[in-house]
DNA sequence: CAATTTGTACCGAACGAACGGTACAATGTC
DNA sequence: GACATTGTACCGTTCGTTCGGTACAAATTG
């Protein structure tokens, strides 16, 4: 099996647990696989599964957020198609964001640089949403940080009083809060 | 030495390493105690040790955050003392936040509940701010969750890009958002 | 007063368990 | 036969924890 199978398991060991918290042992039980095969798909350890989980998960982001942000649909609607792969990602904010896992203790250190090309990512291409429909630039780099701090904020809401509730609201409006300002598409 | 003197070191090893970060080594280190002394304060070992930081951090919560939230100033005004203290907490976005920490990893199901009933408290004096200053109850809710899910994703969002920046327009601008639609106070 | 007991703070050394990682022979597959 | 994959046994290190014991000041006792 090629380790591309092993990348979703990985994913989910790391952004409950984080880099600490992930024990090669629990790898080997989540896998499946002896220590020896985990040696074999990842020769570089744990800091390499850990890299090829946050590549994993950034050719994710990169297919189902970013590109679809860029693409040739209404501007809104754009980003209300973003905030519905979001709430997928987060399970409907029942899922921990790996980022903010990876960015505890010292896996921070070492994997930082990758959580701040993300992130930066993801600022960036909402702000150029925003800016194509009309915003200025400075005001829609803002509100690109704004969307990224909403989203990261309600999941840490959400999962730690234990209800999804405030993460599903502050995705539900947020595409609106976004466009503030801007003209609504014509329904004609 | 009483175990109060080494609250705060435990603090910001806790914050920024979460449980599984921090060994009794580190802990040794940045006291300056051998690891058995650190048994002869906390006879609990680890766990007590981050006990004992929360409830400090919770101390220091209630004493700046919710005491003055409940205090007999302007609404508004207390909303921005808040802010205020929040940032300093945080140190203008540069020091993480405890309970976000101790919410990856094994730690989560220990101190679930301690950390969902610090959350709520929050957002819950927030709400009673608002809803004292005339705001439909349901809506000044939602608005404390706002400014919870605000702090946090500021804070993930801005130690994430190694730039304050965004922390502190989120705080500078919060008090204002809170208040929205509620009348400015007559200035005589 | 002196002698003794108690209590607090601390430490070095060691414990078994688990850690991440490696070596290598055996197995399976084309 | 060649090569990918795996199980087993092991390495040295670090983990959280415990043990036995020291230093010393405060309290207790004769």
């Amino acid at each position: 099996m090629a380790r591309e199978t092993y990348l979703p398991v990985l994913f989910q060991l790391f952004r409950h647990h984080g880099y600490d918290g992930v024990s090669l042992a629990k790898i080997a039980e989540a896998t499946g696989l002896g220590k020896a095969s985990l040696y074999h798909h990842f020769p570089g350890g744990k800091a390499e599964m850990v890299q090829e989980t946050l590549a994993y998960s950034g050719r994710w982001m990169t297919e189902n957020i970013l590109g679809p942000l860029q693409g040739d649909g209404e501007p809104l609607e754009r980003l209300r198609g973003m905030c519905d792969r979001i709430s997928d990602l987060y399970q409907a904010g029942e899922q921990p964001c790996l980022l903010a896992s990876l960015s505890v203790g010292a896996s921070r250190d070492i994997f930082h640089a990758a959580v701040q090309e993300r992130l930066r990512s993801l600022v960036d291409a909402i702000a150029a949403v925003l800016t194509t429909a009309g915003l200025a630039p400075e005001l829609a780099q803002q509100r690109g940080e704004d969307a990224v701090m909403t989203i990261q904020g309600s999941l840490i809401l959400s999962r730690g009083l234990d209800d999804p509730a405030p993460f599903q609201r502050a995705i539900a409006q947020l595409p609106e809060r976004l466009w503030q300002g801007l003209p609504s598409p014509i329904v004609s």
